[in-house]
DNA sequence: TAAGTTATTCAACACGATGTTTATTAATAG
DNA sequence: CTATTAATAAACATCGTGTTGAATAACTTA
């Protein structure tokens, strides 16, 4: 009942494939034929799996948010601002460690959706932490939460794209306390 | 010398055809046959103008910028915390009255590129008029710079799908609260 | 290990979009 | 008005697409 090992190959290669073009070029530049012959996969089987590109795309961003999801859920955190910083500083460590898959879903050639997507599902974590702790008016909190959310990710994108990179912990400082000030900007 | 008015016409149909096309669906799913039947403009014209789809969005998000730039050179701003104030509430007012082509660049079919590069002209200038004021140092002010400038950008673009937007003023003061907020924060 | 299942491959196909070229027509600038 | 030049229409080779049927190879399970 186990997947067929033929299978898991297949899908394994494909995704690595693409993965590999998009640190090239965008989505929408690469065709089947060319991910499939840099995969040594005939176009036949990729069509029994996938659409399309986008088809495949979209499975690899499902995967990751996935991934994410239950990386996280994997750590016990504390009560309190130590708590909200050692979440921070665990997505930075995550993010070092799968620095490719993230560059390019991340990146130039990612897309706006999935930018939105793994905002929701990062923000509404820090933001659940934070929100044990204070209260705002609601449509004004559903901004700042966006504010807060795009930033953190503008902030992880300049960071992994740069030479020297800075600490997690350092990061997650700096992330942190910008969050919790413009947080706290609002409070009545 | 003046350009001519056929070569006028045939740029303006396309650049609108191809703006509606893309509130439906992302520039990867428009062909050039599609386009050009919708602005009812021959194919091999739209070869003499562009190379492809693709070419003719960048220069609709290079006008855009260009446009973006000549708008905010038009105002005079006070000195202090009201000029920076006054020229959120232009860009907040500017993409009011441009609504339909920002949630098309904006949107979930925009491109990453292009927000990133929006992103520096616009936070440029905020950041200008704030670094007029305030030293931080070099590494972590570039952060917050990039924190500041796509957190507001989240903001703008939630606002712009919004049902009952809230008005420019109201927008900018919280954006301007953030943005201040989240910048003491790191003063020596 | 053997038997039966199933994924992959290969070749072929019709189809549509691409990008280019030619001659022709129509609009424009001066 | 005239010379220029842009847009059109039709035709073309080329390429990627998505699907098919038969042959082959690898897998699972008993």
């Amino acid at each position: 009942m186990a997947r067929d090992r033929r299978v898991k190959y297949t899908k394994m290669i494909l995704r690595e494939s693409l993965i590999k073009l998009l640190l090239e070029k965008p989505i929408a530049r690469v065709t089947v034929k060319e991910l499939c012959e840099k995969a040594d996969i005939n176009r036949a089987t990729f069509y029994t799996h996938y659409t399309d590109q986008f088809d495949l795309f979209k499975q690899i961003e499902a995967e990751f948010i996935a991934d994410v999801n239950s990386y996280l859920d994997n750590f016990t955190l504390e009560q309190g601002e130590t708590g909200l910083f050692q979440l921070i500083v665990k997505i930075f460590e995550y993010v070092e460690k799968n620095s490719e898959l993230c560059r390019v879903l991340l990146g130039r050639n990612g897309d706006m959706d999935f930018q939105t997507h793994i905002m929701q599902i990062v923000g509404k974590r820090v933001f659940f932490e934070w929100g044990k702790r204070k209260k705002v008016d609601e449509i004004i909190a559903e901004y700042i939460y966006t504010y807060v959310a795009t930033g953190s990710i503008g902030i992880i994108r300049k960071w992994l794209f740069e030479e020297n990179q800075e600490s997690p912990e350092k990061m997650a400082a700096l992330v942190a306390r910008l969050a919790n000030k413009g947080i706290e900007a609002f409070i009545s």
